[in-house]
RNA sequence: GGCGGCAUCGCCAAGUGGUAAGGCAACGGUCUGCAAAACCGUUAUUCUCCGGUUCAAAUCCGGAUGCCGCCUCCA
C-alpha cells in the first residue's frame, strides 16, 4: 500500500517517499502562546495528530516536532495589558495548550521546542543571510530581501509581480521591496531583547520555525504542516530564508489543513465567534470534536454548527454502544477470537482510504460498516458468533484507535455523562431510579398510560428509557443547553 | 485589484475518465404493551448552468452564475 500525500507546492497528490527508508521527519507549526486555544487550533491539532498516528500505524519511525512561538508582538501586548512578565504569558498559555490537547487525546510530539530557547541559532541564521547578501540592515532592523531569492512565491503560487499588483501591502519606506520581511526587530525600551551583532532586538516571525525544524529534523526534512493561512506569508518566508541560507531544498512535502467556520462565517476574534476548546468540552465529549473534524477531508473548510455537533455526538455514542454490546457478549467467558474475513476486508479498505491523502471521511464509513456488522451479530444472539464478534470488535477498536477515537471506557463514559447531565438539570441518580421503579410497577399493573407519562416526562429532561429483555435501562439523550 | 479554492439527495459528506460511498433526517418492516435501541429495506438515471473533448465525464477543457479563502495578525 502506497501512501499518497497532497503537496501544497505541486498542488497534486504525490507518492510519499521519506528521505530515509522507514523514517519520517515531521514538523508542524504550533501555536503562538498568547491566548487559550480555540477549535481552529483543535482542528489543526487533530488533523496532524491523525497523520502522525497513521504514519506510525504504517510502521514509520516518526520524529514529530511541534513548536511553541513564545516571543512575538501579541505576547508583548498581552504582557503589557495584563501587567505580567512576558515569560509568564508564555508559561500560562503553554500550560493551557497542553490541558486542551491532552483532553483531545492529541499525542505529544517527540520534541516541543520553544523559540526563546533558540535565539542563538536564530541570530546565526540572520548572520548567514546577511553574509550571503539575502538580508540588509536598516535602523537596527534586519530585513530579508525577497528579490534576492529566486524561488520566492513558489509555495503560495504567486509571483512577486502579482503581489505587487495586489497593492494591499503597506508601504514601508525602510524596505527595499514592500514584500521584504523582518528577520530581526530592534527593541524599544522595556521590550524583551537579546544581544546580536546587528543590534539588540528580537527575532522576526518565521525565523523560529526555520531554526527549530532543521535543528531537530535535519535539512531537508520530509513533512511540514500547518493551517492553510500559514501558506502565506509564514511558510513562504520560512522556506525562502531557509533555502537562501542553506542553498538546498528545505522541505519535501507541505501539508495544510482547511479552516473552521462557525455557522458559515469565518471564525475570528473580531467577529467574536471564536469557540474555545475549554468551552466545547464542558458540553461534549472531546471525541465528538475529533469525529466531527474527521468526517470532512482535512483540506476542505468545515462548518461548525450545533446540528453537526449533535450529529457527531449521536454517532460517537452509537459507536460506544456497539463496543459495549460486543463486550457484553463476552462477559464472564473466555473467548478465542476467530478470524472474521469481512472485518479484514473493511480494515484493508480503511487503510486504502487513509493511504489516499488521509481520507478520514471515507475511512470512517468503514468503521460504521464494521459497527453495523458487529451489531448484527450481537442481535443474532448465537453463541457460535461470539468469537467472530470478539475478532470484529478488536479490528473495530484498532481502526478507531488509529483515528484517536473510542479511547474511553464505554461504561465509565456513560456513568460520567449521566452524572454530568443530571447535575446540570439539578437531579440525581436516585430520582431517576425511583421514577423508573415507579414505572416498572405501573407496567406490572398494565397501567400503560401512567407508564408512558413517566417515560415522556423523563425524556423531556433528556433521559431516554429503553425497555430491554434485561429490564429498563436509561441513557442520556443529549439536549443542547 | 491580484492569486487560489469550492458548487454532489432535506442536511452533512466521499468520489478526479467507466456508469453516484457513508452519516443524519424521513418513511416501511422485524422486535416491543406501545416505544426506544439494534438490524433489514426504501429515498440523487443524476452531480449549479451552458457549450466542448471522448466509445464513455460529477470527474478533462472553455464560458456563465453563486459562495469562500489568501494577499494584514491568524490554525
Amino acid at each position: 500500500m502506497a501512501l499518497k500525500v497532497y503537496n501544497t507546492v505541486s498542488g497534486k497528490k504525490e507518492d510519499f517517499k521519506p528521505l530515509e527508508e522507514g523514517k519520517v521527519k515531521f514538523y508542524v507549526c504550533g501555536v503562538t502562546v498568547y491566548d487559550h486555544c480555540h477549535i481552529g487550533h483543535a482542528r489543526s491539532g487533530i488533523v496532524f495528530d491523525t497523520i502522525y498516528r497513521y504514519l506510525k500505524t504504517k510502521g514509520y519511525d516518526v520524529t514529530f516536532v511541534k513548536n511553541f512561538t513564545d516571543i512575538d508582538d501579541k505576547i508583548i501586548r498581552k504582557s503589557l495589558a495584563e501587567n505580567i512578565p512576558w515569560q509568564e504569558v508564555g508559561e500560562k498559555y503553554i500550560k493551557s495548550y497542553y490541558e486542551d490537547m491532552d483532553a483531545l487525546n492529541i499525542l505529544r510530539p517527540t520534541h516541543a521546542p520553544r523559540a526563546t530557547e533558540h535565539i542563538g541559532e536564530m541570530i546565526e541564521l540572520v548572520n548567514t543571510l546577511l553574509k550571503k547578501g539575502h538580508g540588509y540592515i536598516v535602523d537596527g532592523d534586519v530585513y530579508f530581501s525577497v528579490d534576492s531569492f529566486r524561488g520566492y512565491g513558489q509555495l503560495s503560487k504567486r509571483s512577486l509581480d502579482d503581489m505587487m499588483a495586489g497593492a494591499r501591502v503597506e508601504v514601508d519606506e525602510k524596505k527595499k521591496n514592500p514584500l521584504d520581511f523582518a528577520l530581526w526587530k530592534s527593541s524599544k525600551e522595556g521590550e524583551p531583547s537579546w544581544d546580536a551583532p546587528f543590534g539588540n532586538g528580537r527575532p522576526g516571525w518565521h525565523l523560529e520555525c526555520s531554526v527549530m525544524s532543521t535543528k531537530y529534523l535535519g535539512n531537508p526534512f520530509d513533512i511540514h504542516g500547518g493551517g492553510k493561512d500559514l501558506v502565506f506569508p509564514h511558510h513562504e518566508n520560512e522556506r525562502a530564508q531557509t533555502e537562501a541560507a542553506t542553498g538546498i531544498k528545505f522541505v519535501n512535502y507541505w501539508i495544510h489543513n482547511g479552516f473552521v467556520n462557525i455557522d458559515r462565517e469565518k471564525m475570528s476574534k473580531s467577529i467574536g465567534n471564536t469557540l474555545l476548546i475549554k468551552d466545547f468540552i464542558k458540553d461534549y465529549h472531546p471525541e465528538v470534536l475529533r469525529l466531527f473534524f474527521l468526517s470532512t477531508h482535512y483540506r476542505s473548510p468545515i462548518d461548525y454548527s450545533e446540528k453537526s455537533i449533535e450529529d457527531a455526538n449521536n454517532v460517537l455514542h452509537r459507536l460506544y454502544y456497539t463496543q459495549e454490546r460486543a463486550l457484553e457478549t463476552q462477559k464472564g467467558k473466555t473467548v478465542n477470537p476467530a478470524r472474521y474475513p469481512e472485518a479484514d476486508e473493511l480494515q484493508n479498505k480503511f487503510y486504502e482510504a487513509m493511504d489516499d491523502d488521509f481520507n478520514t471521511a471515507l475511512a470512517l464509513s468503514y468503521i460504521f460498516e464494521l459497527s453495523k456488522n458487529i451489531n448484527k451479530m450481537v442481535d443474532d444472539k448465537d453463541e457460535g458468533l461470539i468469537p467472530l464478534i470478539a475478532y470484529a470488535n478488536a479490528v473495530f477498536l484498532s481502526l478507531s484507535d488509529t483515528l484517536g477515537l473510542l479511547k474511553d471506557d464505554p461504561g465509565a463514559l456513560e456513568a460520567r455523562e449521566k452524572v454530568h447531565h443530571l447535575s446540570r438539570i439539578g437531579l440525581d441518580v436516585s430520582f431517576v431510579e425511583n421514577t423508573i421503579n415507579e414505572r416498572i410497577e405501573a407496567r406490572k399493573n398494565k397501567d400503560y398510560r401512567k407508564s408512558d407519562e413517566i417515560r415522556a416526562m423523563l425524556l423531556e429532561k433528556g433521559i431516554l428509557l429503553l425497555d430491554t429483555p434485561k429490564g429498563t435501562e436509561w441513557r442520556i439523550k443529549h439536549i443542547v443547553p
